[in-house]
DNA sequence: AAGCTGAGTTCCATTATTTGGAACACGCGA
DNA sequence: TCGCGTGTTCCAAATAATGGAACTCAGCTT
């Protein structure tokens, strides 16, 4: 119905004021918030005195700022631990990182949106920007392209039909036109590549990872820059990553968490 | 003004109804979440659904069941990022738990209840039921009253008001008459014991973690059996664990999250 | 196959809450 | 003291939440 993130009365704005808030990623003054939401100073305040004063955020007396309550924190990391796919995919994405040494992403989908679950970067490997908790377009990105590619057609549609299609670099998708053909391409393949879609210079390897009944839940994917490996050369881990990308898969073989398209 | 958790109109309703949900700890049917909550059946369908379209919850359509949904997960994911003690805390706790070969806790304080941010088993320590995001009192556990012992005059009048005095075993405190003294005494000793207080047979001894300017952002304790070790003995781990404690400080000097109290 | 039961869903008039423009308070530097 | 940028409070109008009751549907029983 509809596309937006927002919606659902006060409830949905409440949550969006507290992406908004959480987003920042640090201590954030009422007027920084006031700033990105689209919501009139009263209700904005209104709002953040009603996510304080049930503990999803807190304030700051002394520097006047808000940031992330104890709750928020307790009832994140329960939803964490039962349906984060970093809880049990971490082993195995640790063991890929210290063999290849590289660095590894782990990612799951919300909304058509990748959000990186969690990432092991080992001694020597390629430093990304990428936290666990930051969400990224769908398609400029290996991980995302794979589930976007691997996932039921109707999943697919709503989450292509919600892409930004913002041109990070030269090479980044513009439109569906370019994309669905990639996207058959990766199914027939089984991998997905990032050639320097999202960010000049970086490309990664993502395979995806399948559930019970092929039920895609996630990917993984290992991430270099150009300097240090070529496309063709991070090939050579393709039986790896695909390795490891199915001892996860075993181990989720009963999960019970859908990967909200 | 209102000690119930509970309250702010619709937001806190919704909010209500998501810590309920994920507090199952597994996928739940909506009757079951009907039984508990207060709501009247139509009220909370629409609740639930509400949290569904808005990613925080996620619905099973085969099984009928709700579950964490991949929004609450980043949200509080990048919460845990930023505002976990457990972040900063974990290296120290983990070579504490491995230098003693016993199990370590780690926790905050959300209204005057003790959560669990983490905890470290090493091997052949203790196995404890604590898990992280769970929640316990804080009158009845070390690392509630040591936190209790060094917050500040108001937070800990609001927390100790706010308690349920819950007779867990027979050593449990039944009221802040027997505690008030307790935590006189943790402040004079710099450490606070759990004397099987809250379960039988379990104990252990807890250190406030202090940020900058001497404020508690959270503790520490050493967790283990009667049948391992005496009170007494635990004690020989004392400069262990306080200096643990320190470092854990030193780090999170410029520690910008309050602790809620 | 009709009837029953329990779980889940929908309806809608009533009621309570949210809304946000505007006025107000506060701290701070000039 | 004035002015400015921030943050807070008010309150009548507008909107959204409420929940009892009726309904659907699947599975089970007689």
């Amino acid at each position: 119905m509809n596309t937006q993130a927002t919606g659902d009365g006060t409830v949905g704005k409440a949550l969006d004021v507290l992406d908004i808030v959480v987003g920042f990623g640090r201590a954030v003054r009422f007027s920084e918030v006031l700033e990105v939401s689209p919501y009139p100073k009263a209700t904005l305040h209104r709002m953040l005195g009603t996510l304080t004063n049930q503990g999803m955020l807190a304030y700051d007396d002394d520097r006047g700022v808000y940031v992330a309550g104890m709750r928020l924190v307790r009832i994140g990391r329960h939803a964490w631990n039962q349906s984060s796919l970093a809880v049990l995919g971490r082993p195995f994405a640790e063991a890929l990182a210290e063999d290849i040494k590289e660095t590894v992403h782990l990612a799951q989908m919300e909304r058509g949106r990748v959000v990186f679950i969690d990432k092991v970067t080992p001694e020597g490997g390629f430093p990304t920007m990428a936290r666990s908790g930051r969400r990224s377009p769908a398609h400029c990105t290996g991980v995302g392209k794979v589930m976007l590619a691997f996932m039921d057609d109707d999943r697919r549609a709503a989450a292509i039909e919600g892409q930004t299609w913002e041109a990070f670099t030269p090479k980044t998708h513009q439109g569906p036109e370019t994309l669905l053909p990639e996207l058959e391409e990766i199914r027939d393949v089984g991998l997905a590549y990032d050639r320097e879609e999202h960010e000049q210079g970086i490309i990664s390897m993502a395979a995806p990872i399948k559930g019970g009944g092929g039920r895609v839940i996630g990917s993984i994917s290992i991430v270099t820059s150009v300097n240090r490996m070529s496309l063709d050369e991070i090939g050579k881990y393709r039986p790896a990553l695909t390795r490891t990308a199915a001892q996860i898969g075993r181990e989720g073989a009963v999960w019970p968490y859908p990967v909200v398209s």
